[in-house]
DNA sequence: CATGAATGAGGCTTCATTCAT
DNA sequence: AATGAATGAAGCCTCATTCAT
């Protein structure tokens, strides 16, 4: 017998969702608890039980945001960058440009939910569907910069577009626990001259540095 | 049965460790309680306790101990492989001989050390240690392949061979959850292209695939 | 059962540290488990921790309850009594008037925990606080008979009140477990005897008992 | 089928419960584990287990022990002291001479003792026993005062003894857990002065300090 | 709907004691 | 006799979830 708009509903959802947001990811899924949660958005437990089933639940759905977000952003921004070179920069910069803080809280964040989901088949099949989604948006890009003839002409575009992501993880998954912030900026440089000379067809033309 | 020789002590040791990392491995850290290992192992509690002093303890031994074993195995082969390249060969060629299962075993218990490790300060320093001895490792690779004019002179040995792992990591990373499994191999030649395309002096000489 | 006042809250608290007290009492601090505490109540071990965060916590809110009561207690009577020596009688009449058994109990929670306070430095300052509070009381009643004449004005308020606890802590101590309490009686007395014989002018006066 | 002799046997299990006393006396009998003991005597646990049956045999042998010396070294001391006003201030001397670190442990030893005993009568007697040796020493004293005329007619010597353990151990008692050491050695005196102004028959000889 | 007190299974760790060597 | 590894019953505390108000 609900008692309130639906709007209403869907709006609280999503606060709750967004202050759990904050909890998982500056104290990880299994440290933080259901009273950090409460608390920290100034509900009860009664009432956040009301909206999700569980603990898990809270996660699984927020897992699904933000990786909608993430893919959403992206695709907007790719349509202002016509060359498929610059994208990649872009990409690059828009790694550089985020604070490690801010990265290792999303990064940790990120590794605990597969982790998680590693251990939980019905969450593969719902991590792979977004993870097909990023590989298609960098696949196409690279495609894109195939038929333009910036890249070499002997890539497989998904292939490409898989090594980028993990190339872009295994990154940050080094930064997560390693203290060298200042080497950070330098590092992604050099990630970027390696992707480049992978891609491009004339990698000779990148500056020495 | 007391006043053992240390020897048995440490295979004992070893052999505690080795069922741990079988349930760690399986059910992850946090979820892998001591009854599960003791159960496991088929030994009393109090007995799992005269030979670390906490599960966390029992974590770092593991790490510690992979981590040597890791190194000084390469270590080993590196010396019967003069040239740089055949090294990165080698590195890739063992990657891609991994099964996957055992892979994504070893990535989970790896990647849940540093989720764990990035919220417990102390740790951090234990994982830098191990970290500089890759890093020094592959770095020194790389330097003899900058001497030996294999490897192009402007690479910075040390950002290269933090490049090579997180290259590495951040594949295996992907193929956590990933089921494409008959995709792995091409992978990880994929990514041994562009690694040595960012190495070597003389990228056109490699193999058109 | 939520959202219930402050009152009720107030006296579940009041409620479980009666109960406590009644373990704590009988079996000790140390050996009576939280086990013990919550099937002497029928509540749950959660239940219990929603009141006190520790076993040690109930055992401190238990201890400040018990010496407020005791010095507003005597504070109230003492403004029936204007001559100080009467309020002395008062005091050693009430040691009297408490059943042997009573005191025991009591004078082994005492016990138990000046002694675990003493190994636990942060316990300390709460002890010596309420300590203050009781030095104070009957350092005052002293000082207000020095000033009326009845005491000797050579006393030094605070030192002779810090022997009167001394010396009412003794004894107790002395007959928790000595079994004649037959002499309890004429114990007290005697102890009254000897703490008049030192506070007063003129001791002559004292009945020859 | 021993096969060592009965001075061996006796002089180990002295030994042991010398150390044992050590640990006990610092951390307390429930605060000192097996494992303390046999560290810090170097021996094994099983070693120890065939000198005593259980951790509480350890303690109880050695509270025995610890009686017998102190009303032992107190009788000796007497002798050399004809004067019973003399041997009253001994024993405050005595007690004023003891450093306080070492009092609080003793302290301490001496009440968890006796709270354990409170809670096993058949340690009760055991203890009563050695307390009538403790209040006939003093008990003595007294009456040998009454006779030379030094103290008062009126006294019972029994319980005047009694008073004076129960002073003393009050005082002890408080000074268990306050921290004014620097008040303590006044606090003797004043003591004193309480116990010889209920005991001597002219106590305005006493000095007015 | 919202509240938050109550539940209780389950986690980690300790430690007196035993017993094979 | 001496050793110390092994045992396992407790102990304290946490926390996801429920449900009466």
């Amino acid at each position: 017998m609900p008692k309130v708009t639906q709007r209403y509903r869907d709006e609280r959802r999503a606060a709750i969702l967004a202050g759990a947001l904050e909890c998982f990811v500056s104290k990880g899924f299994q440290a933080t608890t259901i009273d950090d949660i409460v608390k920290h958005l100034g509900i009860s437990k009664g009432g956040l039980y009301g909206y999700f089933s569980s603990k898990e639940d809270m996660y699984i759905q927020m897992a699904n945001k933000r990786m909608d977000e993430m893919v959403a952003s992206l695709g907007a921004k790719f349509k202002d960058l016509p060359h498929a070179a610059d994208r990649i920069s872009y990409l690059f910069g828009r790694i550089k440009a985020q604070p490690l803080q801010e990265l290792r809280k999303w990064m940790s964040f990120h590794m605990e939910f597969m982790l998680y989901a590693s251990r939980h088949p019905e969450l593969i099949e719902l991590h792979n569907r977004y993870m097909d989604k990023a590989i298609t948006l960098i696949g196409e890009l690279i495609q894109d910069g195939i038929q333009s003839g910036e890249f070499r002409e002997e890539l497989d575009s998904t292939s490409a577009s898989y090594l980028f992501w993990s190339v872009r993880d295994g990154l940050a998954f080094h930064f997560l626990l390693d203290g060298q912030d200042d080497r950070y900026a330098a590092m992604v440089d050099d990630m970027e001259d390696m992707v480049l000379r992978y891609l491009l067809k004339n990698p000779e033309a990148l500056p020495k540095e």
